[in-house]
This record gives structure tokens, C-alpha cells and sequence, in this order.
DNA sequence: ACCTGAACACCGTTCAAGT
DNA sequence: ACCTGAACACCGTTCAAGT
């Protein structure tokens, strides 16, 4: 990124540093390590939709525009909270088997999410925060999947079909929370599923017991309140299993 | 939703109906249908972040509180949009197969993402949105996979391994772009690309020309513009595969 | 270099007023 | 019932000014 940094001064960064030991001066109060945390720390207390910059500056007391000249832009600083968030999921060096591998990393991947949900939403979702996946991660899952057999054109689907199915689970299982009137929402919820009529929807009704807040689309709480173990470890096989079949295939050369 | 309609009139609709009849007027210029309609064509057409109801009123040619009236809260708005579009996801009725059934649904959804890709971002993380996803859609996957064999706790699992690799996959390939800047952060991921050093990344560096653009958190356009069309077909066969497997599995009791 | 401070255009929502 | 119109508290960003 050209201006992640303070202003232009990415290219000037030796400049910049000689300056400040010339100066002499060591009373920064800011950085942009410390308004990224702390923005990380509004979401993870306040939730996505009470975040601004107004209220960010305030818990570092400072002024508004103290934070925008580390981190120029609301955008930028989301980006940057979603790489926080991420830059602990480098999966294991070693392991076992590439199947291993892949259920260490997606159960890893579902951990990070279940430290800080309020910023699920921001994942997967948003191009720019795709770059908070970093090239060590990249590779590790690249040597796991070229491990496993895949090649050429088999590794980049096999790639992608990881990446899409361990983010998308549980960036779903956390989903955001509507931020007003959940009672009453929730309470439509289960009025709602109370009312369905067994003739029109046999199969539902019929596991109603055991869909109920427990699978998507019928829940009224996220993964927080309401974890979706079971759904999560079956889910993880199936893509291993189907990957397996996958490896197994020929590769069209 | 209790109040998803002029505010809590609700449980008023028939005294409403004789009340319009009655005073002979049919003057009305909005409706929620009219509201939540022009609210996806501005969001088309200008994206979700400049989405605001100011704009949308003007769009209509209202004050911005005659919007209010129809659908309180943008939250809703919002909400209702989600809704709009996933009303054509409808899967077929007939099917040769519950696998062919589950892949006309996953394509049935992905095209529908990407008629309307600035949307990609709220469906999934938002738990609002869920509803979105109505009775008869779940009545029939779930009568799907009841007849691939999936009863009791089994079926719950396959209903959320389906919904979540259905919804998954797609969000993120139709991913938001940067709204501001652009041309700069393209130039940023493609100059990143070419830098990376081959001792440290072998594996990538090796297929960095099969998987620049093409594979997820290395791309610089969404699926509008480098559709990741093989991946997705892969993406399928690996989760029908692996449904095959959990449904040939003994179901415990 | 790093932050203050004022200013600007815009936002969502509330509330009173019209018809 | 349906919409106007003004008002309120808040927002992100720009730009000049301090040190």
C-alpha cells in the first residue's frame, strides 16, 4: 500500500527516522500499531456499527484527525483492524498429513473468528482486507495442497475451495447481530417458526427441534451464543473428503 | 417482523383497508415494494458505501422521512434489499438427483449474486438478512436431502454444510472493491505480486502466473470482472463428493 | 513530524405540522 | 394515512494553524 503510512512519507522512511533522532524527539503519543489495536478494541466491545473515528479518538484521547493522519481513512483502518485480527492464523509447519494440516488450520481460522465476531462481516466480504492473509500463510497451504498431489491448474482450484470454505463458514457463524431491537426480532424469530404449517412444510416441521437456533437461516443467536460444533467438524470432512476424491482424479495435462 | 410496516399498524391492516376505501384516496405515491425496489437500484448503480436513505429519497423525490414511514430504519432497508434479491433463488422442483438438485442451487445462487454484486457484502454476515432465505427454499433442500438419505442430526449438518457452502463461496468471490483509490491499490497488489521472493515463497512463486487474479486474497478485480469460474465447478463437486460420503456413512442412533 | 482546532458537507432519526 | 419540513446529534474528511 503507497500511503498506508503516515502521508507520502512511505518512500522517506529513513529521512523520516533521522529526523526524529536529530530532533531528538520521543513524545509520539500515537502510532499506527497503537490506533489499530485500539480500534480493534472499540469493535470488539462496542460492535462494527458503533465504530467511528470520533469515537475511536476519544478512547485514545486525542482529536479526530490525530488518528487520520497514522491511518488516512475509515476504509484503511478496517483493513487494518481485519489483519490484526488475522495475523494469528498461520497454520502449523509441521503436521501429520495435509488432512491434518487443513483441519488444524480451519479449526484455527474458526478460533480467531469466535476472539473477535464483531469483525466477521469485514472478512471475505471486503477485497481490501483480503491482504491480510500474508504470503507465509499462502505457501504453508500451497506446499500442504501441492503435497497432497495437486498441480498447475487442480492446485489453484484446490486453493480456492480452501480459502472460500474457511472463511465462509465462519463468518457466517458469527453473523452480525441486528444492533437494535433484538428482543422483539428474536421474538418474531421463534414466533415465527412456531407458526409453520406442517402441511406446507413437512420436513421442516418435522425437525423443527433439532433446526431451531441450531442452522442457518433459523437461528436468532450467532455462533456466540449459540456454536455450531457439530455442523462445523461435519463440514470440515466433507471438504476434506471431497478434496481427497479430488486428488484422486487424473490431472488433464 | 412486528413492525416491517407502517409503524406498529400492523395487526390494523384490515381497519387500514376500509379506512383507505372508505376516504376514496389512492393517491399514494410510495410503498414498501416502490421503497425497497428503488433502494436496490441505487445500490446497483452506486454501490453500498455511497448508499444513504438522503440519497435514496432524492432518488424518489421525497423527503427522507416519507422513506421512514414505509421501512423504519435503514437496518431494514437494508434488510428488505437482501430479501429482494434472494427472492428468485428458488430451486427446481424436480431433479434428476439430490446432487443435481444442490448443483442447480448453487448456480441459481451465484447468479443471482451476480446480478447484484454490491449486495455480496450483507448477505451471510448479517443475521437480519437470514430471513431472507424463506420457508419454501429450506422445505425443499431440506426434502432434498432427506431423500439423499440425511435424517435426524445428520440432516441438520447437511442442511449447514449446503447453506454455508452455497452462500460462502459466491459472497466472496463478488467481494467489495476499495470504494476510493483504486487504480493505486491494483498497482499495489500487482507490484506485491511481482516481488515476492522465490527462496522464501517456492510454491507460490512457481504458480504465481496460474493464480495472480485468479485464486482469493491475491486477486485486484472481483467476480464481476475475473470470474473464478473452474474454482467454483470444483468448489461443487468437492462438497457434493463429500455429501455422498457423510451420507453413506451409518447414521448413529 | 505530529497534533490541535475549526469548518464543511453529509448522515440517520425524531418530532411537529400539514392535508 | 401519508408526507412535508425543520431540527438534532453525529459522522468522515479537508485544511489551516500551532509546536
Amino acid at each position: 500500500m503507497p500511503n498506508d503510512t503516515p502521508r507520502a512519507r512511505s518512500k522517506l522512511k529513513k529521512v523520516a527516522a533521522r529526523d526524529k533522532v536529530a530532533s531528538g524527539r520521543a513524545d509520539k503519543s500515537l502510532s499506527k500499531e497503537v490506533v489499530v489495536a485500539a480500534a480493534l478494541t472499540e469493535i470488539d466491545r462496542h460492535g462494527l456499527d458503533n465504530f467511528s473515528l470520533r469515537n475511536l479518538a476519544k478512547s485514545l484521547k486525542v482529536f479526530p484527525t490525530a488518528v487520520t493522519w497514522y491511518v488516512p481513512g475509515r476504509g484503511q483502518i478496517l483493513a487494518e483492524v481485519v489483519k490484526l485480527v488475522l495475523s494469528d492464523i498461520m497454520p502449523p509447519r509441521f503436521y501429520d498429513s495435509w488432512q491434518h494440516f487443513l483441519r488444524l488450520m480451519f479449526e484455527g481460522f474458526r478460533d480467531t473468528i469466535r476472539r473477535h465476531p464483531n469483525v466477521a462481516p469485514l472478512i471475505g466480504t471486503q477485497l481490501i482486507a483480503n491482504q491480510a492473509i500474508d504470503f507465509d500463510f499462502i505457501e504453508r497451504l500451497l506446499a500442504a495442497l501441492s503435497h497432497a498431489g495437486f498441480t498447475g491448474q487442480r492446485l489453484v482450484w484446490a486453493y480456492n475451495i480452501v480459502v472460500a470454505g474457511m472463511v465462509g463458514f465462519s463468518t457466517q457463524e458469527f453473523a452480525q447481530l441486528p444492533s437494535e431491537g433484538i428482543k422483539d426480532w428474536r421474538e418474531d424469530i421463534k414466533e415465527r417458526l412456531r407458526g409453520v404449517p406442517v402441511a406446507k412444510y413437512p420436513t421442516l416441521v418435522k425437525n423443527m427441534s433439532l433446526l431451531r437456533n441450531k442452522a442457518f437461516t433459523l437461528r436468532w443467536q450467532n455462533g456466540t451464543d449459540a456454536p455450531l460444533d457439530a455442523s462445523f467438524a461435519a463440514y470440515v470432512d466433507v471438504i476434506i473428503k471431497g478434496l481427497e476424491i479430488l486428488a484422486a482424479q487424473d490431472n488433464p495435462t
